[in-house]
DNA sequence: ATACATACC
DNA sequence: TACTGGTATGTAT
């Protein structure tokens, strides 16, 4: 009975598992029993399922387990949170940005539509790319049948008997990306692709130009189809493929098309909305490759995700600006159409009622009490709309693997060889990007579908084939003792290098922070290319998450680099600076980052507190000290070593707004560890904060970005002062014009954080456990960066 | 640092 | 017959 009782229900969970995911665009209307009883009959007890029930079971102990904190909670535990939530809530509330207009483009079942394009046979037929083992995607025909990407085709073939199977390839895909990436270009040069079929796109520079572009820049022509290669079909292809008008285009210039007949000269004027921008895009797609594609248009880049599925295929669909609109758009949308809520979170939500984002946000205090930091912080986001509101940079590599998988290897011997052919391919694909790593790791799967990872560090940087080999051999080797007498039966072996060194020197990171620190070392160690590099590189090692970038950063990223130009046109005056002011000597001098004067020192504890001095001293800052010229200069100068750099830098991902929210939520969310630790480290600091001057009464702390003194000595209380002070200023700032001689204070504070942001930001890479904390705003910076560093975030981000 | 899990395309 | 491959990141130890 009890037997029973319990196979019933592995069966019963084992279908969410396993079962259909029919969340997919083409995929609405089957019938989803008939389908799964399909699966299910074809997958049961292959080792595959097994395998999949185990993990299916390890799901649920989790689930279970979450289920007992769950019941755990107390009432004042839960109102607590829900405190702490909408305090957070409403610190993140505060950073919404609506000023942007982003957009994610997709191609409708980009690998099949290709094949179909390309093979007109396939037109009318269900096809899917890839093999009998697997499928990449399969074309809107086919997904009537539940036959869909990630399927393996000997299932998909029970499901829809007269399936087409057409195996990849990738050139062509390859090709076709890049003609569409062409095409990206010219509305954000930055965009950044997510796959060959997809990316993200910044509108809203291009749409500001566009606003004066004259008609004849937004007209595009219809592919001239004499010039086609495929002659014969291209008519029919015409009409069929080109659902190019949309019912929802607001100003149609239906009047101007021409004539279906007539090859050549029909062309369509596009207007100057978002809409018609993007429309244009898709057009041009379509001209161009023969190849429909998708659009989504909202101010982030989470909800833009969702946006270009929603009227997928050959769609597109805009989500206004509005906070109403995007409030609406959130409330009934599933969590599992999240990026980054995919199968087993939304298995754990779903547990505890939650389906939607709306209950997203209703269950927020429970999930803060249940879910780590950085999943909750998410969940916030996602419940909120949040998400990223610019169009992050490609990072550089993290890793970088080759795996296969074949019939049953049993044979140590043929297991090594296969080994070192991995290690072949991947040194080859590593000299391509003159890549060195430092860990090696090796991937193992048995016939079990069991996958077991070992991975080596080494302190020195490998890249040929014979020393990443040796790393891995062992690897293997110890695997093989360990399974002994038994042979490893594997179905699968990878092989991933990570841990990237920079080929070029790779110096001690200690000499770095001296070398930033002083100005004249810049020109006198090595080229300022040099230093950008050396800089960027120790930057990445920090660039903890590229997903999710919060907005306030965001914004001055994009400040930042308008006034970049003007910082480079001060070059010259810089260059002068540093060769006649202080070029050779400056080697016992250190530039503080906020007060920008040289400190004749080369300890940097003593710089340290220096610094501390300087945080607390409102006359210190530069735009009240009596800035003499050679202090203009040294200012200067100190921008020329940043400006390209550091501007970016900051624009990247030591987002202020981030960190305000890191630490806000930090401070209060882990009492037992963060705050409380934080606030033991930093005791001796916050009496350090208290002014000279006004050794009063009551604890008192002086707010680094509004100067004034607060009195409190709740931590907690004075850092929450600070995130608003610092949000408000700056979306202040932000929202007024161009900062005007008449509005420096915010301009001068901003810059003084991004320093000193940076400033702690080295500190903490050097791990220099001396006297790490300035003031407790540094702190909190400094703790939002080790946060990073070591949480990462998402997302939003998808990605956040 | 290592191992394993989740997620995305 | 047959359930991928590549990369990043989150979670737990």
């Amino acid at each position: 009975m009890m037997d029973n009782g319990a196979t019933s229900t592995k069966e019963e969970r084992f279908l969410s598992r396993m079962a259909l995911n029919d969340n997919k665009a083409g995929m609405e209307g089957l019938d989803r029993d008939k389908i799964n009883k399909i699966i299910m009959e074809s997958s049961k007890g292959s080792k595959f399922y097994e395998n999949e029930l185990k993990r299916e079971q390890q799901v649920n102990r989790r689930i279970e387990k979450m289920m007992l904190q769950k019941a755990q909670i107390t009432e004042q535990q839960l109102k607590k949170a829900q405190v702490q939530v909408e305090k957070t809530a409403s610190v993140l509330e505060m950073s919404r940005d609506l000023s942007r207009v982003i957009v994610h483009v997709d191609m409708d079942a980009f690998y099949a539509a290709v094949e179909m394009r390309d093979c007109p046979e396939l037109k009318d037929k269900p096809m899917a790319v890839g093999s009998m083992s697997m499928l990449s995607t399969s074309n809107y025909h086919a997904r009537k049948y539940g036959v869909r990407a990630a399927m393996p085709g000997f299932i998909a073939k029970k499901l829809c008997p007269n399936l087409v199977i057409v195996s990849t390839n990738f050139d062509k895909y390859r090709a076709v990306s890049d003609e569409i990436r062409e095409i990206f270009a010219d509305y954000d040069p930055h965009f950044q692709p997510m796959s060959l079929d997809e990316a993200y796109l910044d509108f809203t520079d291009h749409l500001e130009q566009r606003q004066s572009w004259p008609e004849s820049s937004r007209t595009h022509r219809y592919r001239s189809r004499s010039i086609t290669e495929l002659p014969q079909e291209s008519a029919l292809e015409e009409t069929d493929l080109s659902p190019v008008l949309f019912e929802d285009s607001p100003n149609s210039s239906l009047g101007l098309l021409g004539s279906e007949g007539a090859a050549g000269d029909a062309f369509e004027v596009f207007g100057t909305s978002v809409e018609e921008a993007v429309r244009e895009m898709r057009f041009r797609i379509e001209q161009k490759t023969r190849l429909t594609a998708s659009a989504g248009i909202a101010p982030n880049t989470m909800l833009a995700k969702v946006c270009s599925d929603k009227n997928k295929p050959n769609g597109q669909y805009r989500l206004p600006s509005t906070r109403e609109a995007v409030m609406d758009f959130i409330e009934n949308l599933p969590v599992r159409k999240v990026c980054g809520i995919g199968k087993v979170s939304e298995k754990m939500l779903n547990a505890l009622s939650i389906s939607t984002c709306s209950h997203l946000g209703q269950q927020m205090a429970l999930l803060s009490l249940l879910f780590s930091e950085t999943s909750w912080h998410h969940f916030m986001e996602v419940s909120l709309g949040l998400g990223s509101t610019f169009i992050p940079r490609h990072e550089e590599r993290k890793s970088m693997s080759t795996e296969r998988t074949f019939r049953e290897l049993s044979k140590a011997e043929e297991q090594f060889s296969l080994c070192r052919e991995l290690c072949e391919d991947l040194a080859e694909d590593m000299k391509k990007e003159d890549l060195k790593a430092k860990t090696v790791t090796l991937k193992l799967k048995n016939v079990n579908f069991e996958v077991k990872t070992r991975a080596l560090t080494l302190p020195y940087a490998v890249a040929t084939v014979d020393e990443i080999f040796a790393v891995a051999k062992d690897l293997l080797k110890t695997e093989i003792e360990n399974e002994s007498p038994q042979p490893l039966r594997l179905r699968l072996m990878g092989v991933r290098v990570s841990a990237f060194v920079s080929l070029d020197d790779k110096k001690p990171l200690q000499k770095s922070i001296i070398g930033f620190l002083q100005p004249g070392k810049t020109e006198s160690s090595g080229s300022s290319k040099d230093m950008h590099q050396n800089l960027e590189k120790e930057n990445h090692s920090l660039q903890a998450s590229p997903l999710v970038c919060p907005p306030l950063m965001q914004k001055y990223q994009r400040k930042e680099e308008a006034v970049k130009s003007s910082t480079k046109a001060n070059d010259n005056k810089n260059a002068h600076a540093s060769t006649s002011g202080c070029g050779g000597t400056s080697s016992e001098t250190l530039t503080c980052p906020v007060c920008f004067r040289r400190v004749e020192t080369t300890d940097l504890n003593i710089f340290n507190s220096h610094i501390d001095h300087c945080l607390n001293d409102p006359t210190r800052k530069p735009n009240q000290s009596t800035a003499s010229d050679s202090e203009s200069d040294l200012d200067l100068e100190n921008d020329h070593q940043e400006s390209e750099v550091v501007h970016r830098r900051r624009g990247e991902c030591e987002a202020e707004g981030e960190m305000s929210k890191n630490s806000e939520e930090l401070s209060r969310d882990s009492p037992h560890e963060g705050q409380q630790s934080l606030k033991n480290r930093d005791s001796k600091d916050v009496t350090s904060q208290q002014p000279q001057s006004c050794n009063s009464k009551g604890p008192v702390l002086i707010c680094p970005v509004c100067q004034l003194t607060q009195e409190t000595d709740d931590l907690t209380v004075f850092n929450h002062h600070v995130d608003l002070c610092l949000n408000q200023q700056v979306l202040h700032e932000l929202g007024g014009q161009t900062s005007s001689s008449r509005n420096p204070p915010a301009v001068k504070n901003i810059n003084i954080r991004g320093k000193c942001v940076y400033y702690m930001k080295l500190f903490s890479t050097f791990s220099l456990n001396t006297n790490p904390i300035l003031c407790t705003f540094s702190l909190c910076c400094m703790t939002a960066l080790e946060t990073r560093c070591e949480h990462n975030v998402g997302i939003l981000s998808p990605f956040k």
